[in-house]
This record gives structure tokens, C-alpha cells and sequence, in this order.
DNA sequence: TTTAAGCTATTCTATATTAAACTATTAGCT
DNA sequence: AGCTAATAGTTTAATATAGAATAGCTTAAA
């Protein structure tokens, strides 16, 4: 099931690893999102809700960065979200450049009550590795997902 | 940068393995997106075309299983491949609801063309950790890619 | 052989997604 | 103060995405 690709030792061992890394990320998604449905809440939306649920109100841009989508693609799953009422928006008077979002009762609501649930699919799905697994993999996949030159500015600073 | 959530022990080390892994594969998927991007072809269509090339002609719900799409999506995506000129459909003559595609000369071209580039991102993105890491993590992501069911399954099945 | 069931692909609807162009606002510099 | 940079959010255009409904085709059963 790994790559077809004829190259280097090491190239084959690269693609095999991304393409089973990607493969694990793409379908636990994609059973996670079927397990979201009756709730009628897609994923980013719900990541949305989990984030200002977990870590409090913020700016749109912040949120952007928090779960990796565009400022446009955050306006408009805030519309929808403010739509069905789970979120609202109040623009900073300090700086009305700034827009913070945050629960509505109804969003603190849905959420509190669709999280255990969901975690509970998460844990579902990891189950078939055990807790020391579950560290190493938390670990390499920290290191991959911080930008090459990133890590290499991190082990500049190590070397101090 | 890990959960916020307050859980048990193991529930805190999956959400935390988890967020890495999602995380991860975005960030990478991102990068790699942008690098893709001068040749003006999304993600989808790359993976496609990719598929094609190493695994040869196949029908559109192959096809879909292989890249993890749904079968209207693909519909829609082979007819954007189609418009570049980059695939072809052949609907088949002992069976007429299969519709094979395969990809056109200047679909070899172009994709044999862009592919070598793409896998030295790719190297690139992975050159952070080691052949016996990426090893570890192929693994990894081999056993949680499948389904719960399908592994125990497996499981079982080693068990005679 | 006709019917039922199942499969493939398309269409349609609603939402997501990014990049780029644009507006509004603020901060910094002279 | 006034000009310039930069920043936050919105809009637009093109593509992606899932899912449900539909149409056409094939196979198996009655």
C-alpha cells in the first residue's frame, strides 16, 4: 500500500512515511466528521466552537491562525456560526480594527454538551496505539509540524 | 500548545497526540499547497494526476477511493483536469456505468515534469527527523489510518 | 423475461477554501 | 499634523467537498 515510486532508499522511506502520515490524518478525519453530522455542525466550524470553548474569545486573525485557515474563510464560517446563533461578534472600541468573537450561551451550550462525545471518538481512534506510542507520535509529529526553518532556528537556539 | 481540556491522564495524552497529528499534516499540507502553487494545480488535481501516473488508468470511483474523495467531487475534478486537457475519460464498452480516465500526453509530461519537485519538498519537509523515526511513524500512522474495526480485524485474524 | 437490487457516474445544494483585491483603521515617522 | 506602513476584516472568483437525489446500466432472482 505504500508508494509506487521507484527513486532512493531514503526517498521511498519519505514518501511512505508521508503518504501513510497524511492517509491517517485524512481518514480519522474524515470518521470524526461523520460522527459530527447530527450534530449538522462541520468540522470547522466545530473547531471554531472548541477553540473560543477552550482557550476563551478572541480576533478573527487569531482564530485563523489557531486552526490554519484563511482570514476569508474565517469571516465566512463566523457568519454561519453567528447565523445559527452560537457565536457574536463585538468589535474592539480601543482598536475598531478588531473584531472579538466569542460563545453565545446557546454556542457554550452546544459545545459543552457535543465535546465529550467527540473526544470520546478521538479516544475511539487512538486506542489501537498504547500511551507510549501515543508520546513518540506526538512528538515526531511536533517536530514535522513546525516549518523546517523553524526547527532549525530551535536547534540554533539549543546550541546556546 | 497542547489541549486545554482538563481529563483523565489518558484522555489528555490522545487529545495531545492527537492535535500534534492533525496539526502536522496540515501544516505540512499547507507548505506543500504553496509550493504547488506556480504550477497552478490544486492539491486534489495533483493527487489525481499522481495517481494516475503511478498506478496507471483507473475508474472514477477508484479513483475516489484512492485519494479519499467523494464520487461528486471526483466527477468535478476530472472535469477541471479534463478542461486543462490534462486527462481523459473512456467509458467502457462491456460495462457502461464505468468510465475509465487516464492521463493524456501532456498529462504525463506535466506531471513527470512537476512530481521530482514535489518529492524534494517533501524531503525537505520530513529531513527533520530520521529513517528509523520515519519508520516509527509510518507504523504509527499505518495502524491508526485503519479503522478500528478493520485493525481488530487484523488483529484477530493474527491471532490464528 | 421482467422485476428488484445494486452499482457508477452526474447533478444539485450548501458550505468550505484560498488568493487577491479592497475598505477601514491604526501606528510610526518626519 | 500629515503621510506612509501595516494590520484586521470583507468581498469576490474559482475550485473543492460532502451528501442526497437522480439516471443509466448490470446482475440476479422470481
Amino acid at each position: 500500500m505504500g508508494t509506487h515510486y521507484r527513486g532512493s532508499r531514503h526517498e521511498i522511506n519519505v514518501l511512505n512515511a508521508y503518504i501513510k502520515l497524511m492517509r491517517a490524518a485524512n481518514s480519522i478525519t474524515g470518521r470524526l466528521a461523520k460522527g459530527l453530522k447530527p450534530t449538522s455542525l462541520t468540522m470547522t466550524q466545530f473547531s471554531i466552537l472548541e477553540t473560543l470553548y477552550h482557550l476563551g474569545p478572541m480576533n478573527q486573525r487569531t482564530l485563523g491562525a489557531k486552526v490554519l485557515k484563511s482570514s476569508g474563510n474565517i469571516t465566512l464560517v463566523v457568519d454561519n456560526l453567528e447565523k445559527s446563533g452560537l457565536v457574536k461578534r463585538v468589535r474592539s472600541r480601543s482598536d475598531r480594527r478588531f473584531i472579538t468573537v466569542s460563545l453565545t450561551k446557546k454556542g457554550k451550550e452546544t459545545i459543552s454538551e457535543i465535546f465529550p462525545d467527540y473526544l470520546f471518538l478521538i479516544v475511539n481512534e487512538m486506542e489501537v496505539i498504547d500511551d507510549n506510542e501515543l508520546k513518540t507520535l506526538e512528538n515526531l509529529c511536533k517536530i514535522l509540524g513546525l516549518h523546517k526553518r523553524e526547527n532549525d532556528k530551535l536547534i540554533l537556539e539549543k546550541s546556546y
